[in-house]
DNA sequence: CATGAATGAGAATTCATTCAT
DNA sequence: TATGAATGAATTCTCATTCAT
């Protein structure tokens, strides 16, 4: 029924199985079930389309995460914000490959960046309080945050593309090397 | 003169400013000094020309990275590695942004991808030395290589976009970052 | 109106004018009134536009011969059939200049091909018949049939290409010829 | 060492393999065991190369027709020559191909064709002479000798594809049906 | 709003021919 | 005379987008 749900849904599905380029407007009319001109009705451009899904996906996670920021301590928020994070992607590999995928792209603008890292706001008020108590490192807050996130990316590409999805142990230790990376 | 060395060049400044599916191959020709049809004589297709570009980039990187590795202690040699490492692509911003768009996409075809991660050949041995000696945290070497190559790109990617590129304190305070967070 | 059939006509028309491989799928599309993104809504490759063009002559031909076949003796039967058969090619010259530029090129599937030897059903039939009463050569049925085709073909080729095709009188030798080389 | 003839020769093979159009310059050097420039120091175009490779096989053909023209009788030089030629054509399966493939292409100079007709002379001469003896329908020449060229190339297309090649039977029937059909 | 046939600019690739060695 | 790397015009095919129904 909600048209533009199918085809944000059906557009993720085919770009992260036969990459963006790969994949023509018509065919995700087809997988969406809907006719070509009608993601035109919704979506401007092809563009603006993948903007769209990205934005989606960020709404998701941060949804994902704001859920448990309730704890009081911050490496217990920190571990427990990085946890929810990654569970997340682990358990939505299509939001992870298409994240990966279009990340850096130019087709994303710099506004639907910008909302992006929306996604990042709780994170970065723990690591401010943290520092703030010593407990962080004193690096530059965006660097700290560039690193932990490119960490925690490859993490997951390795960690999905070789099945290990569900191999809870791996998240701890992920878990620990970013801890371990930013304490001071 | 040489107009492999010549193609390569003009195919990595062109991917890198316009997107690889944004620069059709007459504008690498152009930008090159020669004619369409000299590409395919060195290169079957753009997706061979792409893989090409990607090994020849590596095959420089593991040249500068197998100057020195000569100390003897595995974290000397450790932040040794990850400087000439940095280094080399903080100076060479072009070849950065080539990696970073293509490292993950399926045109990069698996045996591409494997000699690829001949580069880290010498990193991996460092590790391995390192948890034999139990000063490195003791998980899957894998894991740990990936985390900190994401690491490791998510932070040039901040620095050079933002021009960073000069400042060498951000660089220790990666090195700092990436030696903790795999220490024991 | 009927898009593919203007294509099929504007391809036939220029295919026999300039060989087909001198035909740019451009040039069928100016001269079917149609944009080139059109003639592969219908037809996948210019192959199979091709094989397309092959079979719509062939059908026509079937509809042609088929009409009148209901004499009752072998030889007024052949007679009929084969005059019917030249008339059909002599008033449709581009249709024999097709069939003929194009029957034995590989670009035909034998999927096609097979289809086409409909058209010789009724014929061979024909033919057979002619051996059981025994006034028929007793040769292999094929040997006949390509005997008979081949001569046709370059009679044909000759009388299109000298302007003969209004002359009633060489269909007339041409019959004469083809029956008695067949007759016992 | 005669580069010309070896370039006739790569070039008659691969264009029956292959089909013309798909044959590159570059592959008949290759085959030739030359390079591509010579091809040009004997052949100015690929056309050119075409129509000689044409007139050499027609060259061939005379040669060998004019062997054996000795005998006085109409019929039995008839005969003669059509086996000559047939028998020819099925010990030499490249040359029928190559000629079944250019025949009617506008490829072929007017020059060219012209040229090729002269096989038939000897042929033609019989033709005369039977018609002033009667022996012969009275049927423009012509028009005799194109319905028995597309006779003949039609059976030996399907006698050479169905490997009926040295089946002598299958020859005496054909000059039999060829006799036949333009005998009084 | 929904549809999908029609469109044509644009991209990858090929190959006959040239010419410097 | 022999060579084959270099050339670029020409060709097939794709696909984002439009618009009449």
């Amino acid at each position: 029924m909600d048209k533009r749900l199918q085809i944000i849904e059906a557009g993720m599905k085919l770009f992260v199985e036969n990459d963006i380029q790969a994949t023509p407007m018509s065919a995700i009319a087809k997988e969406a079930g809907t006719g070509m001109g009608t993601i035109y009705n919704y979506f401007a451009t092809k563009e603006e389309l993948i903007n769209e899904i990205y934005l989606f996906i960020k709404q998701k996670q941060l949804q994902h995460a704001s859920l448990s920021n309730q704890q009081d301590g911050v490496k217990p928020q920190f571990l427990q914000f990085a946890e929810t994070f990654i569970t997340f992607l682990l358990e939505n590999p299509a939001c992870f490959y298409f994240i990966d995928q279009i990340k850096n792209s130019p087709i994303l603008t710099s506004e639907t960046k910008l909302q992006g890292l929306r996604v990042y706001q709780p994170f970065l008020e723990i690591l401010v309080k943290g520092q703030q108590q010593g407990i962080i490192k004193n690096i530059d807050i965006e660097e700290i945050l560039h690193f932990l996130d490119g960490g925690l990316m490859g993490f997951l590409r390795w960690a999905i593309s070789n099945g290990k999805c569900t191999d809870r142990s791996i998240v701890v230790n992920h878990i620990q090397m970013a801890w371990d990376s930013i304490k001071s």
